[in-house]
RNA sequence: GCCCGGGUGACGAAAUCGGUAGACGUGGCGGACUUAAACUCCGCUGCCCCUAAGGGGCGUGUGGGUUCGAAUCCCACCCCGGGCACCA
């Protein structure tokens, strides 16, 4: 133990005073409308096991800016609870015969405890858990509303089918085409399942107003609704139904030479002739043992088959040769496609393989060298079209389409409805009933929620134990007759996209939340998490969201808000109004350089009197006899150096001898050896490497607040990067040296006046950059902010300069602005100073401007651009006794010399540029 | 392939508006304390050159440009990370 950590103990002080914020309460969050309120949310975890550094990083940011928002006035409702559905579970009892409650239950009970450590304002009376019948009644009782309003329909997908499990397997189950668990092939699978309309949002959900959302966030969003416009054109069969494709190119219909299917496509078994029958069917087969993934693989050969059959193409009136390929999707448009190989080029390249016609529709410019021409142009071959460009032969075209009824001008999205169904166990009920007749019907809503029955077997398998349940099976239809219980549970995402309206009563059961909480705290101020959910998640409860407020969910809590005089208009549109992501903590993996030892060898070690380093990575260098080495460096201390050399052998212990010559090859100059580069071996943080860093061993030796500080302090939180366990140091002294300053007996002995006003000033600058940086996410400035006004406290405390009245009202100003990121020492602090009330309680600090403001400022002089000079100048000086200072400085004399001044940039006070 | 980020000392980083590059911290080096080590404290720490004090040059992935002045803006290129991907 150090000697510092001798005297703070944070284990008793951090386990003190959580116990005391617990026993009074102070993080109970109600509705208050004298108050304006903040709702902030962090993503709930998954009850995985163990919560892992990433949630600190996640979570005790979110927890700091909850905290300020409090400090400034705001009524902060800060809520936690559990994701607890989900796969992981399911896994675990198919293998360890656990069933998923306890599982779960486990997992949730450590994750609480961890999750205390932490420190947190987080709300427990207001934690929801969504495996519980009392979260996923509502979660069905959505379900029934969506159904009802048309939002929840029956239609089929493809799944991963296993032939051999006889089951259903998830994405990550599958690699390579097959089962990881077994290796038994995987199928591609048509089957009924349950979807939401999420594309009759497309339109807005695209929209992002309002929003303080990150940019990358809204682009991914809107590339992943994919919107496009062009037509809807029908090329008629001979003898069936004609082929519907989406075209964003209807002015290159002209040039529309042949066609491809995707191989389900209904009409392939229309269009197939008898001799073409049977590599048809082959390819079919051949399609469905691909993924999705796999057939979208850009580096994959464009590969397909021709039907026998054709088309007409509708404004030529040429029949044109209909071919299948998979990589044209049925999930995607209309599962077929009109192909123009003169003007695409995926096109060009299937129409080369095979020898299929191309012709231009548009003029290439002159020289073009290129195949298909995706320029624009004027139209050529193509009729009325003819001279048009792009844009202009788009609208000519649509006219066409409609009026001969052969199409229409469309809007296509590459959004799909939203899935839900999957065939587990360990998800919320589905609250539908098939009737013997095959009708579906609704469980009635005061019959919910629909169970999971508790009395199931797992087997290793995989499948779902419900479907051979027979309890659960056997339902009664609303007219009493008998009926078969849906089987699918919900998709994951379903239970998150209502989450944050649980947490504001989670008790609540005569409906899914209070409407008097929600008027009041609604909708989400501020969401921070992983930008990995960039997409679904939160594409998802927007989605949400909006047909809650169309099915009229929110009616009673427009009515209180009224009541309150809270105007509800555009108050359901969107969940949440703010967001931001944090970055990823994980390891770097750098290497490091690759060098030549040249020495002799003394017992255990080469000592080395000359290190070249190689940046010829294809140099190629022998390794080693007794004297000569070749290898990485993978660790340094001082002068020693541990080399690994290639291809195996042990690595070597280098000491590098006085006055060794060090020579790298990038840095001019002599070179020493603190400029050699060593391997990081920090890797990637996953299970898998085993190197994931377990918070609660940190929590154990530093503390809370020092693994708060560090997490705040070490990354832009925005990006994340690389765990470097050494950092955690300068937290830990930090947070000390607080505690240390705070139970300092502070006796002036020599008062300065300037000492005094320079360290208020100080301070009441802190409070200023502190709050702008808590304001913008920015935790590491605010941070480096703080550690600056303990290095001024030192000091000060040193000197015992200032006035005992500035030490306090800095002590105490340190204090409120770290209390938002270390809240235990600096309410051990507070107590000391004889507060009476939390820390937690307090608002933040008001800067005085006027003790804030600079009395002088270093002003740069430049000559033609260059720092010839720094001086210490009044804020306020002239422009011309700033220049006449500047000029009888000798090093500006020395470099204006003779020549002319022929311009002055002035920047006072901070810079004036002279220009000879 | 497309889209979005990013590239700054030995390391994590800062520079919020085109105006002192490297704040703050880690590590390292030197010193004090110590029987010793740890802890702690003090000093130094981008690279190079001249030097007695003081100066000078170079430097934010590379090359060019705009500007009195560029890490920051523009053009081209290289590299790294993330996302999406035959999207018709």
């Amino acid at each position: 133990m150090t000697k510092r950590n001798q005297r703070y103990d944070h284990g008793r002080v951090e386990a003190r005073w959580q116990e005391v914020w617990e026993r009074t309460g102070i993080y109970r969050a109600e509705v208050d409308w004298e108050r304006p309120k903040h709702y902030a949310l962090t993503m709930l975890p998954y009850p995985s096991g163990d919560l892992h550094i990433g949630h600190w990083y996640a979570m005790t940011p979110s927890d700091a800016r909850a905290r300020y928002m409090r400090m400034k006035g705001y009524n902060v409702l800060f809520p936690m609870g559990f994701d607890a559905f989900g796969l992981p579970a399911e896994t675990a009892a198919a293998r360890a015969n656990i069933h998923p409650w306890k599982w779960t239950y486990s997992n949730i009970e450590r994750m609480r405890r961890q999750l205390r450590s932490m420190g947190t304002m987080f709300d427990w009376e207001r934690e929801a858990v969504s495996c519980t019948p009392e979260y996923y009644r509502w979660t069905e009782w959505f379900f029934s509303r969506l159904y009802e309003a048309g939002l929840a329909y029956r239609g089929e997908a493809l799944v991963n089918w296993s032939p051999s499990l006889q089951t259903v397997l998830a994405n990550e189950q599958v690699i390579d085409g097959k089962d990881e668990r077994t290796g038994q092939p995987v199928v591609q699978r048509m089957m009924e399942q349950w979807f939401f309309r999420i594309t009759d949002y497309a339109e807005e959900l695209l929209s992002f107003s309002g929003l303080d959302w990150p940019e990358p966030i809204k682009a991914m969003q809107t590339n992943w609704i994919g919107r496009s416009v062009g037509a809807r054109v029908r090329f008629p069969v001979e003898g069936a139904d004609p082929i519907e494709v989406f075209t964003t190119r209807p002015d290159t219909l002209h040039g529309a030479t042949f066609m491809v299917l995707a191989p389900e496509h209904p009409l392939v078994e229309v269009l197939t002739t008898a001799d073409q029958r049977e590599a048809v069917e082959a390819y079919r087969a051949g399609a469905s043992g691909r993924s999705e993934l796999q057939r979208t693989d850009l580096t994959r050969d464009k590969h397909g088959v021709f039907t026998g059959g054709y088309a007409t193409n509708p404004v030529t009136g040429t029949d044109i040769p209909v071919w299948i390929a998979d990589y044209v999707l049925m999930s995607y448009g209309t599962g077929a496609i009109m192909a123009v190989p003169g003007e695409d080029s995926r096109d060009w390249e299937f129409a080369a393989k095979y020898g299929l016609p191309v012709v231009r529709t548009v003029q290439p410019p002159d020289h073009f060298e290129g195949n298909a021409y995706e320029g624009d142009g004027p139209s050529i071959n193509s009729d009325f079209l003819d001279g048009l460009y792009i844009a202009e032969a788009k609208v000519a075209m649509i006219d066409w389409l409609e009026a001969e009824g052969r199409g229409e001008g469309a809007i296509q999205y590459r959004l799909r409805d939203w899935l839900i169904s999957r065939q587990r166990y360990w998800g919320s009920p589905i609250p539908a009933v098939y009737r013997e007749d095959g009708a579906v019907e609704l469980v009635p809503d005061d019959a919910l929620p629909v169970e999971l029955p508790e009395d199931v077997e797992f087997t290793p398998t995989g499948r779902s134990p419900l479907v051979s349940h027979e309890p659960f099976l056997n339902a009664v239809d609303s007219e009493g007759g008998p009926a078969t219980r849906e089987t699918d549970t919900m998709d994951t995402f379903m239970c998150s996209s209502w989450y944050q309206l649980r947490y504001l009563s989670p008790g609540y059961d005569l409906a899914p939340f209070d409407p008097e909480e929600a008027a009041y705290w609604l909708p989400v101020d501020t969401y921070t998490g992983g930008a990995e959910h960039a997409v679904m998640h939160l594409m998802y409860t927007r989605f949400f969201t909006k047909a809650l407020r169309d099915m009229g969910c929110f009616e009673d809590t427009a009515a209180a808000m009224r009541a309150h005089g809270r105007d509800p208009e555009g108050m359901f549109d969107e969940p949440m109004v703010m967001l931001r992501n944090q970055g990823q903590v994980l390891g770097e993996e750098r290497r490091g350089d690759r060098v030549l030892v040249v020495g002799r060898q003394e017992e255990d070690r080469l000592k080395a009197d000359s290190v070249l380093v190689v940046t010829d990575p294809d140099a190629q260098l022998e390794y080693a006899d007794g004297d000569r080495l070749v290898g990485e460096i993978v660790s340094r201390t001082e002068h020693v150096l541990v080399v690994q050399p290639p291809d195996g052998p042990d690595p070597v212990t280098v000491e590098i001898a006085e006055g060794a010559t060090i020579e790298i090859p990038t840095i001019p100059g002599p070179n020493s050896v603190t400029q050699l580069r060593h391997r990081l071996d920090v890797q990637r943080m996953s299970k898998s490497r085993g190197n994931v860093v377990n918070p609660d061993d940190l929590v154990e030796r530093f503390g809370a607040d020092t693994v708060r500080t560090y997490m705040m302090f070490a990354f832009e939180w925005e990006k994340g990067g690389p765990w470097d366990s050494r950092g955690m140091r300068g937290a830990q002294r930090f947070i000390v040296d607080v505690w240390r300053l705070g139970k300092a007996e502070y006796r002036a002995r020599s008062v300065d006046d300037s000492a005094s006003a320079g360290l208020r000033r100080r301070a009441h600058q802190a409070i200023i950059k502190v709050g702008q940086d808590l304001e913008s996410f920015s935790w590491n400035t605010a941070v480096a902010e703080l550690m600056k006004l303990r290095n001024s406290m030192n000091d000060a405390l040193a000197a015992r300069n200032v006035t005992p009245e500035v030490w306090r009202e800095t002590l105490s100003i340190l204090v409120l602005l770290l209390a938002p990121i270390a809240p235990h020492v600096t309410e051990e602090v507070w107590s000391r100073l004889g507060n009476r009330t939390s820390i937690h309680l307090q608002p933040w600090p008001e800067p005085d401007m006027e003790a804030a403001a600079d009395e002088s400022v270093t002003m740069v002089v430049q000559v033609n651009g260059r720092v010839r000079s720094r001086i210490e100048v009044p804020v306020g000086i002239s422009e011309s006794a700033a220049l006449d200072l500047a000029l009888s400085h000798h090093n500006v004399a020395r470099h204006v010399g003779e020549s002319e001044v022929r311009r002055v940039i002035d920047r006072r006070p901070r810079l004036l540029n002279i220009v000879v």
